[in-house]
RNA sequence: CGGGGCGUAGCGCAGCCUGGUAGCGCACCGGUUUUGGGAACCGGAUGUCGGAGGUUCAAAUCCUCUCGCCCCGACCA
């Protein structure tokens, strides 16, 4: 490509309204361009590395063995109803109807359609296992879109459904698709962990996510410093103290009430007090679905409702509002405590389980009780792990501390069991010629964000440094002057010279100073630069800079291939290579 | 949906309080001198001031409504 033929805009200023480097340097170096919120055109560079990364994507779910198809975006609301979808959803599905009014919706996953379909083709046990994907745009109304490509209303995604025929089967498939993920994630020169999650929207028993290490992530992830336990944050347990309850009357202090004018955070009413904000107990309610549910916690930990939600198998749930709490307790907002609570379902947390003489709120406005203790003054309650982790809490597989980091989510892979082949009735006949549901898998890119990721993790604070193997050109060819008859046809011949032999390349033959000429080949990130300029051509050589490394290699006019196919080959080694 | 902020040239912003000819920097076009890390000078083009309504002799500016965008939260693969 020759620059000064390229739709290629680069802007020296920051636009206002970008918060995270990789959407700033998108739209610095003009790979992108808003259209509406979270929905975005990809210009021809951005485009080439978008292209670049679903190639990666292609060739390593092939080589895995699956399928590459491509589903409708528009789906009838039939199928999504036959799954329970259609209303358990949300508006976070995009629907409309068309001039019949018939019901459709803009796939924002495809689990359905897909099962739809393989209902249809598979008959026999012989035609699985079968693993099928595509990339497509696909469509989720987002409460809030943001930072660019990070979290958009439209982007692209690679989404593969697998079809087993048991668990064991689906064992095998999910176990391939784990190993894909790193290789693809891996090429695409990522640093990311791979973590439990939970399965949210899509469902099914299991699920991992991949995460890409970066401050700007969305999602908390706690990770074990010794093992390779990873865990959203979402998920990650908590150790259950082991043991049925047991309560020694002995250590029991009589109980009192105390008055808290005004007090309701719980570190103020722990300093009030004169204890720690562990001796509390926060007694919070939960409106799930049409049950509100009191949920007990220790002072000095946070709720995980994600967890809540699971543990009760509420399709919804939401903190009680201040009126729906003042009915409940009778009290006023603030002061809710256990004791004496009736008619509400009462839930722990572990971390209180062993708590002595702790606090709590009293159902009464401005009033606190000290020295409660379960059995004597309020009914044990069930335990369960409820509760957010925190830095510091131990692994649950090898007790060492958990440190907690930011990750961005570019892949997530699920085993679906039979949640939708039962629902939709996807079977096949068995060797014995019995009638069996199919046991699936799913497992999803986002191809945007994994560029977004990239950037992320790879730039100073000039630009971009593209991983070679993700790079929108391998090489930029740069003559600093192209009014220089020399330098400009020295410059073309490395440039034909490059492309004859199948090296990406772009020629900067602006007639700009060389200044602005790096700065935006910096700002690019293309990583090799051939610089072609009167000092070293003088000497007859041309200069080769790396971008990562921001080294610079002298070598004479007519030596630069070998060395430019070497780094070529070095710069993209560095990640795991299983070309085809 | 709740809270906060912002809409003026392609980008970044000033002007608004106190109504009266719409401005600055970058980018863009032409020219001269320059040419190894975002040059200097000269000349030029570019605006439904987000939209609608109202007040007024007169509205970017005041009032009402509305749309869009960004951030935080709730929510979410």
């Amino acid at each position: 490509m020759r620059f000064s033929q390229a739709l290629i805009n680069t802007v020296r200023e920051v636009p206002a309204d970008a918060e995270i480097i990789s959407h700033q340097l998108m739209l610095r170096t003009g790979m992108i361009k808003k259209l509406a919120a979270g929905i975005y055109s990809y210009l021809p560079l951005g485009y080439r590395v978008i292209r670049k990364i679903e190639r990666i994507i292609r060739q390593e779910m092939d080589l895995a063995g699956a399928q590459e198809v491509y589903l409708p975006v528009l789906c009838p609301s039939e199928i999504w109803q036959e799954s329970g979808r259609w209303s358990l959803y949300g508006p976070e599905l995009m629907r409309l109807k068309d001039r019949h009014q018939r019901e459709f919706c803009l796939g924002p996953t495809h689990e359905e359609v897909i099962t739809d379909l393989v209902r249809r083709e598979v008959r026999s046990y012989r035609q699985l296992p079968v693993n099928l994907y595509q990339i497509q745009t696909k469509f989720r109304d987002e409460i809030r879109p943001r930072f660019g490509l990070m979290r958009g209303r439209e982007f692209i995604m690679k989404d593969a459904y697998s079809f087993d025929v048991d668990e064991e089967g689906a064992e095998i498939s999910y176990i391939k698709m784990k190993e894909t993920y790193q290789n693809i994630f891996s090429r695409c020169g990522l640093k990311f962990k791979m973590v439990e999650a939970d399965t949210g929207a899509i469902g099914g028993s299991f699920s991992h996510e991949f995460m890409v290490l970066a401050e700007s992530g969305e999602d908390l992830i706690a990770g074990c410093q010794k093992c390779d336990y990873g865990s959203n944050i979402e998920k990650a347990e908590c150790l259950a103290q082991k043991g049925e309850f047991s309560s020694d009357a002995g250590l029991w202090k009589e109980r009192e009430s105390v008055s808290t004018p005004n007090l309701t955070a719980v570190k103020e009413v722990a300093s009030f007090l004169g204890v720690n904000p562990e001796q509390l107990v926060k007694t919070l309610f939960v409106q799930a679905d049409q049950e509100i549910v009191a949920v007990l916690i220790r002072g000095d930990y946070e709720l995980n409702e994600v967890k809540l939600k699971n543990l009760l198998g509420a399709a919804e749930i939401t903190m009680a509002d201040k009126e729906t709490i003042e009915t409940v307790t009778g009290g006023s907002m603030g002061f809710s405590g256990p004791v004496g609570l009736k008619n509400v379902r009462l839930l722990a947390d572990y971390s209180v389980k062993n708590l002595v003489n702790f606090v709590t709120g009293a159902n009464l406005k401005d009033t606190h009780l000290i020295n409660v203790n379960w059995e004597r003054d309020c009914p044990v309650p069930a335990f369960a792990d409820l509760r957010i982790v925190q830095e510091g809490d131990v692994c649950p597989r090898c007790g060492t501390a958990l440190s907690i980091t930011r990750g961005i989510e570019v892949g997530h892979i699920f085993k679906l069991g039979t949640k939708y082949s039962k629902a939709l009735k996807a079977c096949y006949l068995d060797r014995e010629g019995e009638e069996k549901v199919i046991v699936m898998g799913c497992y999803g890119i986002g191809v945007g964000r994994t560029m977004a990721a990239a950037i992320e993790q790879n730039h100073d604070k000039d630009g971009i440094i593209w991983p070679m193997p993700i790079a929108p050109y391998q090489v930029l060819v740069l003559p600093t002057d192209v009014t220089d008859k020399e330098i400009r046809d020295t410059a073309d011949f490395i440039y034909g010279q490059l492309l004859a032999v199948g090296i990406e390349t772009i020629i900067d033959d602006r007639d700009e100073r060389p200044g602005i000429k790096f700065k935006d080949a910096d700002l690019l990130g293309i990583p090799l630069r051939i610089t072609i300029g009167r000092k070293s051509l003088n000497q007859g050589l041309v200069e080769i800079r790396i971008r990562e490394s921001g080294e610079t290699i002298r070598v004479p006019k007519d030596k630069y291939q070998e060395k430019v196919q070497e780094l070529i080959h070095k710069l993209s080694n560095i990640y795991i290579m299983k070309l085809i």
